[in-house]
DNA sequence: GCAGACATTTAGCGTCAGGCGAAACATTAG
DNA sequence: CTAATGTTTCGCCTGACGCTAAATGTCTGC
């Protein structure tokens, strides 16, 4: 296949898929319209959510505030009980903050949306589309991967 | 194929499409982590893209609070030009609240996350494997369509 | 045409989260 | 041992949001 044409059919890919996204979106309520955080706060989990641990100059230097200010940030959502602060065992000074398991089931809920809904729909397809769908996004997977 | 196989392979494709997911969210920076919006506001965007122009009493209702409290946050949003006012046609007491262009392309920029990566990676597939997926995802699109 | 209802905005007040600098305290490094 | 470092506490300030009540313009039903 012709590079233009190849470029052609992965933007229809793309297209298809933001629009399956679109109706998808447009047929259940989005999670952040349920979500009780500020955003400061969201911003603190969905750091926590990608490194699993951080130390508190860790959030200090990713949000751009003071120590003082993370120190608030992280009182509020321990208070939650949505992220647990811990000691690093290789030097006492410093404190870890790691989500907890509702924190993360939180950040999972926004970015998944409509898994619900998509395995509904993923169940009106005939087993070989589902085959073809799983080789797929395996192999999505493991390019991914590959890119480091 | 039986049920049981059927929920096993749909379980699969689901799982496998949230471990591309999270690898493809580990390798780029998340949009919401540059926002300066408040978790108001950003709920009013949300509300905004999906409905396109609301009454300020539609609003009132989605967020569950005052009429006062919404001509505040529309105020500050209308500040940062993501949202324009303008007079209901059918009724002058009504303010009509739409998104910008600007708004949009806001909310659009987080929820289609990694659509550059994604890009990427799927130039990485084969003819045929862009060819069924594209098959695949129209399919999913047409299903979710039926649903309404 | 008019009174009552309705949609929105304004004004004033209060609360909360976040933001800061400085000090205190425990820990680490040289 | 001293100086530097990481975090928390304290005190102060600001902005956003949340509310009630009043004001103003518009609509509805009689």
């Amino acid at each position: 296949m012709l590079d233009g044409e190849k470029d052609e059919l992965i933007a229809r890919v793309l297209t298809a898929q933001y629009r399956l996204e679109r109706l998808v979106a447009s047929s259940h309520a989005n999670p952040l319209l349920s979500l009780h955080l500020t955003m400061q706060q969201l911003k603190v989990l969905v750091i926590l959510f990608r490194e699993d641990a951080c130390s508190s100059q860790d959030l200090t230097r990713a949000l751009g505030v003071s120590s003082a200010t993370v120190t608030g940030i992280v009182d509020r959502l321990a208070a939650q009980d949505l992220v647990a602060r811990r000691e690093d065992p290789h030097d006492r000074r410093v404190r870890l903050v790691e989500p907890t398991e509702a924190g993360r089931a939180l950040v999972r809920t926004l970015q998944e949306q409509g898994s619900q809904h998509m395995r509904a729909l993923l169940a009106r397809l005939t087993d070989d589309e589902l085959r073809d769908l799983e080789r797929i996004v395996n192999r999505l997977h493991e390019v991914a991967q590959q890119d480091g």
